[in-house]
DNA sequence: TCCTACGATGGACGCAGTCCAAGTCAAGAA
DNA sequence: TTCTTGACTTGGACTGCGTCCATCGTAGGA
């Protein structure tokens, strides 16, 4: 069982079938799939499964920390399974596929306080754009 | 008559009275709004505009670089009429609100080659979340 | 003034996501 | 092991945001 699981499992996670290979299937690859990708690629494991119940468990994964969403353009979000290593997003503006990237440096000291005006500003999302080698 | 509709009777725009309120609108006060924002305050000028002409005259301000598309969630697109000059955005967790912001240093800089993984990189775009003066 | 191609209209449609009432079942209790 | 119960799942309806399309209207050149 993968560490996942066991994670879910300490913080008193009601184990079903249905949860398990959603987890499953984010563990996978590290893709950033879509909801529906995810249910496809569910369905394949537990024909049964809903929609709703993907959706219900994605929330779930995100509101404990365990994924990340990510929106790159204005259609369907993303979810990615490395939510434990702090990281940035490169997206394709061709076929719109997603890599993780460790930038160097820290945005967040680019923002001077005048021009914070007064918010508390807690995190910087950077997400960089270009074409993919083979849409080049 | 405004800078924005000279350019845009100069690259050809045919002048309708739509096309002119939608401009009004975006020229007016320096908010982000949705397209169906643009659409009530575009309304209380001509009753009679449609949310499709909206939505095709704000995609045309977009392809000519005359206004940006800033999808800061999951939820419906803001329209910022500031495209001239290059900036951030600063997203308020509580109630959405989005402001223009002018960060120091360049993004793009912080992406070495080595995990740009054969990217042609060109633009880095940079949200910065927190708690608004109001919502803290 | 007339013509015509470009633009506007609004209603249907599609996708992503949410909600809900009813049924199911995981896991602790006995 | 079986029972019990409330957490979880289901699927279908629904919402919000956006697009499409056939038809009608009109800006602006001839």
């Amino acid at each position: 069982m993968s560490d996942l699981l066991q994670r879910l499992r300490g913080r008193g996670w009601r184990m079903t079938s249905q949860r398990r290979v959603v987890a499953e299937v984010l563990d996978g690859d590290h893709v950033h799939l879509t909801a529906d990708e995810v249910h496809a690629r569910a369905a394949r494991l537990l024909p049964e499964i809903s929609r709703a119940t993907v959706y219900n468990t994605l929330g779930e994964l995100v509101s404990l920390g365990e994924v990340m969403e990510v929106s790159t353009d204005g259609r369907a979000k993303r979810y990615d399974p490395n939510a434990h290593r702090p990281h940035q997003h490169l997206v394709c503006s061709g076929c719109g596929t997603v890599r993780d990237v460790h930038p160097t440096g820290d945005p967040l000291a680019d923002l001077p306080a005048e021009e914070r005006f007064g918010f508390a500003v807690s995190e910087a999302e950077v997400t960089y754009r270009g074409l993919c080698p083979s849409c080049a």
